[in-house]
Parts: C-alpha cells; structure tokens; sequence
DNA sequence: ATTAAAACTAAGCAATTGCTTAGTTATTGT
DNA sequence: ACAATAACTAAGCAATTGCTTAGTTTTAAT
C-alpha cells in the first residue's frame, strides 16, 4: 500500500559519489547532488537522511568499486611485491578522468576535513586504509625472508607512498608518477 | 592628508594564512578572516581586493615561512641526501598544530582545488614546488656518483614522497611516518 | 472502489556565502 | 582652521547553503 520508488538507490549514489570524488565534500552542493543524481531533494533527504549521509553511502560505493577494479585483482595475485608495484600502477588509471586524475576518494577525503572529520566519516576511512595495509602484509609475507618488523615497516611506508601518488597525480604529469613508483619499489 | 592603516598587512596576512593553513580555500570564510586577522571586511576588500586576493598573498607568506624555518637549513647544509632527509623530519615539526598535524598549504591546495585551481594559484603553487624539487636536484648532485638521469628520477620521487608525508600526518602517527621516511631513503 | 502509506513536486525556510556601499572618523598639506 | 583624502564602521546586497514542508500522485491491501 504505497509508492514504488522511481530510483534504484546503489544508482543515483553512484552519481553522488562521483561529484564527491571529482569535487570533495564541502564543494560539493545538494543542489549539485539533486542533478547529478537526477531525483529531487525530497527524494535525497529521504533516502539517506542528510548530505553526510549521502557521502557514507558514497564512501561504502567507492569501496565497492576499489575492490572490483583494483583489490580483487592484488587480492588473487601471488606475485608478492611486484602485485603491489602494479597496484600501483592501476590505480593511477583508476582515478583518472581525462587528462588528470581525481586522486584517491578516501585520501582527498582526510586532506579536505583532516581531524574535524565527522567520527562516521573518519570510521569508514580508517577501515578502508587498514584493509589496503593488511592487503599489503599479506603480499609481502609473500617473502619469507623478511621479518614482521620488516613487514610492518615497509607497509607503513607502501601505505603512505600511495597517498603521495593519490595527490601528486593532480599535477604531475606520467613520467614523474612513473619515476616515482619505480624508485618506491627499488628495494623491498 | 589621509587617514593611516590601523593594521599591517604582512602581520594579518600571517593570520590569514594560519587560518587557510588550517581549513582550507573554500571552508574559509571571508567572516572567519574577518575574526582572524582583526580587521573589518572593508580592509580586507580594500587591501588585497577579493578572497582570492587574500589568499594568493598567504601563499606567498607560507613559503616566506617555510624558507626561514626549512628551506633555509637545506640550502646551507652540505650533507647531501641527509640534508633532505632532515627536511623530511624538519617538515613534520614545521606542519604540527597540537597533535595532529596541517600538512603542506601548498599541498592542501593541490589536493583541494585540483585542475579547477585559479590560473594565478596554480603559478604559485607551480612555482614553490620547482622551488623544492631544485634544491632537492641540488643536494643530491652532492653526490657525484649519481647521473642526470638518475638525480632526474630521484627528485620526481622525493617530490611525491614529500606530498605522501604531508597527507599522511594528518592521520597517521609518528611511528608511521617514520618508517616511512626512514624506508625512502634507503633507495637513494 | 476506498483508503492508507509512501514517493513525488516545488516552494520556502533561516543561515551563510563573497562582496558593496552609505556614512563617519582620523590624518595630513595648505 | 580648513579641505581633501583615505581608513574606518556597520548595514545590506543577491546568491547559495543544507534542509523542511505543504500539497499532489502513485501504489497496493482491503
């Protein structure tokens, strides 16, 4: 005994998470939402409870498509290091729109609010960055050389290595990015 | 035969910058500089035209900034690549506000404004970049075992290590960043 | 067919945005 | 002392912000 909605909502938060990726949270409007997502405010406030809410789902969104087009793929390989350094490598091409890239979602994200992030925000994006970190341990326990403290450090520094490469891939052109990936990798 | 400034405009530029330093471009408001630097939004409109205005003016005094507290030390030290590696210390100190850490203004713009950033800010920010990658080419001439080539590619790497570290301290800890330092010069 | 619930449209809310302007006060050369 | 100029105060501008609400339309169980 009611309405069926006229939007399927894993849809239209793709298109949010869009705008959010190429403009980041506070430039990014209702109003701009309203269009992109092509259903109106009413419908926005409806499904997702407010603009914060809208951006949790398209944070969990951004997950998805990490994992589809770019985890999945380190998660299968058992080529150790060398999975990481393509990892890499993909994930310039997955963030690139057009000429330049849109970064990282999640690492534009701790740039732009920082501490005063919302608690929930600021959840999703820990989880996120400590699965690509386990992710990481795995493939270089790949190596049974290496000790855990190894481990632990090289995935520390693989770990803020990418967030160079989420940022620098807004302004440096491909040759630096690919100076940049081969000499982070040249001795693990 | 006219009225005198009741502010100087370096000092509340300082203001100015601390606050964009903190928030950002856009989630600083005229009414927040207002507060911050002490002066009324006439003076602000009437001494440096517009936000942008006042903005482009608080690069310039960051990177006044930055010289005395980092840049300068670099420059005068002969120690090759340690010297950067210091840098790299020095800039995580140079960046703290309480626990957490601002990052690089420059940095934050980048990441905030991306392609879309004004054609005057992007010079700016253009320009203090080549500033460092130059010192950087510098100090590892230093060492003469190194080619062109391979100083080339090395300063492409530091210059998105650097950026790595500036995002990065606004969620990771001390112990973090450190390895991660620690393991960036280990390829040079 | 009636009715209740949910999804729609679109107008409107107070607050905030970057910026301007009208009017007052202080400083200086004459 | 006076007039000219610039810096001040504070009110106000249209546009935009996140969000709500009043009223209409669609759906489905009775």
């Amino acid at each position: 005994m009611a309405r069926k909605k006229e939007y399927i909502e894993e849809e239209v938060i793709e298109k949010a998470m869009e705008l959010f990726w190429r403009n980041g949270y506070e430039a990014t409007s209702v109003r701009m939402l309203e269009k992109e997502m092509g259903i109106n405010q009413f419908s926005i406030y409806s499904s997702f409870g407010n603009k914060k809410g809208v951006f949790i789902k398209s944070l969990a969104c951004y997950k998805g498509k990490a994992k589809l087009e770019l985890i999945n793929k380190l998660q299968k390989s058992s080529d150790g290091i060398n999975a990481i350094k393509q990892y890499f490598y993909d994930f310039i091409k997955f963030s690139r729109e057009s000429r330049l890239n849109k970064g990282c979602l999640i690492t534009n994200t701790v740039n732009e609010l920082g501490e005063k992030a919302d608690q929930e925000i600021m959840t999703e994006i820990v989880n996120f960055a400590t699965n690509v970190k386990h992710l990481f341990i795995e493939k270089l326990e790949l190596n049974d050389k290496k000790t855990s403290q190894v481990i632990k450090e090289q995935a520390n520094y693989l770990m803020v290595s990418l967030q160079g490469l989420s940022v620098a891939s807004k302004m440096f052109d491909q040759e630096q990015l690919d100076d940049f990936i081969e000499n982070t990798f040249k001795n693990l």
